[in-house]
DNA sequence: GCTAAATTTCACAAATTACTGAAAACTAGA
DNA sequence: TCTAGTTTTCAGTAATTTGTGAAATTTAGC
């Protein structure tokens, strides 16, 4: 017995919404996949498919193409509810979980490939009359994702109680550096 | 006396330029600003726009809006040549240079209007019926936002010895925090 | 294995974004 | 101030991306 009702969004997560589907051709997805994912974020109950076309205004075709997307995003949780055939999604409760999926997928998409074409160029043959310019550049941009992404691996790595340690700590990083560099004798 | 021959680019170049012009629409600019910039970077010496043009084949006006919005990324610096009224353009010689401008500008562009619509929408009296759950989330999704930005702030203040001092310690902040944990006492 | 509910796929249409050439607007020297 | 070289703007076109409905596929219960 589906429920016939449209979903009631309140005014201010309306304007969420709103927003995250403007910001999503920013952030490198779409318009309606913003949208879902911000619906999915401030609902508390599991949606299904024709709720979430319902509330946003979009096809029942295009909303199975939006779950899609925020699946290989790894911010989807399908939820069974029993006594219904439907299918109910939701994003994880944490926004902290979320955060960090988002930053580790986005590294993925954004930055390993360029890592891979980097090194790949690095490691071929010098060819007679290749600029070494070119090549100095390309090494010094290797280097430099290469610390980024294995700093942001490690992070991943740290817990969650850490991580917002070291970022309210913030600048005050600085005392800290000092202190190794005064116990290791190092500059 | 304009140089009319076309601008030789290396193999290795031409591939890390082709590779800027695919990941271009991923990272939020587009292709013909993504090669720009990838041929401005490995170019040792500054280009007009006939040159860049004549390198990527496409139009004049092409290079003029790309020029445009690679300055607005401030990513671009013009170059006076004595002798020649066309004007010519590189990039910041250093990588990390670009790297900081690149992550402030992505940091204005994909991460302050949210926050500014979380305060906002936060800030607004709260109206009867409204779920209390969404707003929930966007109070925690704005704090998350604002210790990461604030952070990333603090980061950009850091002297780049500094940077590069906190990255290659990795993971091991770990048994720094440890430390502070121990001197001031907390779990 | 049938059936009906649910989901996905896909060819096409709509909307958006990128690119071009021509014309307009600058600019530095004569 | 005139002119030739240069850059920018802009309207129209091309290319790409997004959204839809209809058809195909999957799935759970009988």
């Amino acid at each position: 017995m589906p429920n016939s009702e449209s979903l009631e969004i309140s005014p201010h997560s309306e304007s969420f919404i709103q927003h995250f589907g403007e910001m999503g051709s920013r952030w490198g997805i779409n318009r309606t996949v913003g949208q879902i994912c911000a619906l999915l974020v401030v609902s508390e109950a599991p949606l299904n498919a024709d709720q979430i076309g319902g509330a946003l205004h979009i096809s029942r075709s295009n909303v199975s193409m939006g779950l899609k997307e925020l699946h290989s995003w790894n911010l989807l949780r399908s939820v069974a509810i029993a006594g219904d055939r439907k299918d109910y999604f939701t994003t994880p409760d944490d926004v902290w979980e979320m955060a960090r999926t988002l930053l580790e997928e986005r590294r993925k998409r954004e930055i390993d490939p360029t890592l891979s074409m980097l090194r790949s160029v690095l490691l071929q043959e010098k060819q007679v009359g290749d600029d070494s310019y070119a090549l100095q550049k390309m090494s010094e941009m290797h280097d430099l994702i290469e610390l980024l992404v294995g700093w942001l691996n490690e992070m991943q790595t740290l817990k969650s109680q850490r991580l917002l340690k070291l970022l309210k700590l913030g600048s005050g990083v600085n005392k800290i550096l000092d202190l190794t560099d005064r116990v290791s004798g190092r500059s």
